[in-house]
DNA sequence: CAACACACTTAACAAATGGTAAAAACGAAA
DNA sequence: TTTCGTTTTTACCATTTGTTAAGTGTGTTG
């Protein structure tokens, strides 16, 4: 599992094979069943998760109740409620395994620790906050204009495994729509 | 004009006295009429914009001709294709004078030899893509699960300057609804 | 001023989506 | 297996939004 961590960290920059031992030890292995809960809403998001196996989901409950799925991430995916992580400010919204999970977990003082030890771990991490920044931007301009069945395509398109592994009821709350009317679509496609 | 780019960098970061004319010298400034193009889609992205006055846009088309607004940017923030400018891609979108515009650019040339004489001025715009990363999440979380009403209504509480000052028709494109169907909301609102 | 283009409004109807409710399918636990 | 709870499907109706079309400004240009 903490190899995954250095293959995927790799892709981004050059990691020297005696650093990578620093790196791993920071991390804490952890596993979930669907429905766990990673970070619960309300706290202090203190932990930054790094997927390596199964599919997590961003959730926060609306005024009506209604649960609503920020975004999904799955293997090779760094996770975490940035505006807490950041401020240390309550987080609205919690962290649930959407199927059975396998991830790595650091926590924030161990992060700064890592950064001291390895200041380019610091540049990284910005790097993928700005892969994640254009990511973020073209998820919502490629829905934007689209009706709920445009939605759940290009969401199938984008992401063929993530449809196949999670709930139906938590692909429509992240599209905005009802359970119903997603089953409704999927009939239709059919 | 330029007063205003240092006054907002000193919010993130102090600028030390000396550094300012070195900043400010990178930019140039410009204006621009409501409608004007700041930026062409379908060419490659070399600027950094910085509004000063004003609001701009980032408009694509889509498969049917509809223009779609991805997003608006008004006093004190930055603004450019991100993708293309990092990636140095042909950008999918371009960008508008959404009303008349005052705007200080600065090339990615000349922004790397800024970073080369002030390496702070990288860490400056890195937690700046942050804030952008962690603002684009909470507009998709707080509009996620609301009708057009609702996504209307949000906007102006979180926008009221730009809504006054742009027309009905880039609003409705950035919402994702028809230009008649905004108009019908804001009878139903008064 | 007149003519024109463009943005905004309004209306009538069609299509899509939500709300409610109930049944069916599925999985977990006794 | 049976039972129970949850998810998914289906159906019916209400509401919202899109589509089309026409009318009303408003500003610009000749």
């Amino acid at each position: 599992m903490h190899n995954q961590l250095i293959s995927y960290l790799c892709l981004l920059r050059n990691i020297p094979k005696e650093d990578e031992s620093i790196i791993t030890s920071h991390f804490e292995y952890k596993t979930f069943k669907e429905g766990d809960l990673l970070f619960k809403e309300g706290k202090i998001c203190r932990e930054l998760f790094f997927v390596c196996k199964g599919v997590i989901r961003i959730v926060s409950i609306n005024d009506k109740g209604i649960e609503l799925t920020h975004f999904f991430c799955k293997e090779n995916q760094f996770c975490t409620i940035l505006q807490s992580f950041t401020d240390e400010t309550p987080a609205t919204a919690g962290i649930h395994a959407a199927c059975d999970a396998e991830v790595l977990v650091i926590t924030k003082s161990r992060l700064l620790d890592l950064y001291k030890q390895l200041p380019y771990m610091k540049a990284i991490i910005d790097e993928l906050n700005q892969l994640r920044l254009i990511e973020k931007v073209n998820i919502r301009n490629t829905f934007l204009g689209e009706d709920a069945e445009g939605k759940y395509r290009l969401f199938v398109m984008q992401n063929p495994d993530i449809a196949l592994r999670v709930p139906l009821k938590d692909i429509a709350s992240y599209l905005g729509i009802t359970p119903q009317s997603l089953s409704r679509i999927r009939k239709n496609i059919r």
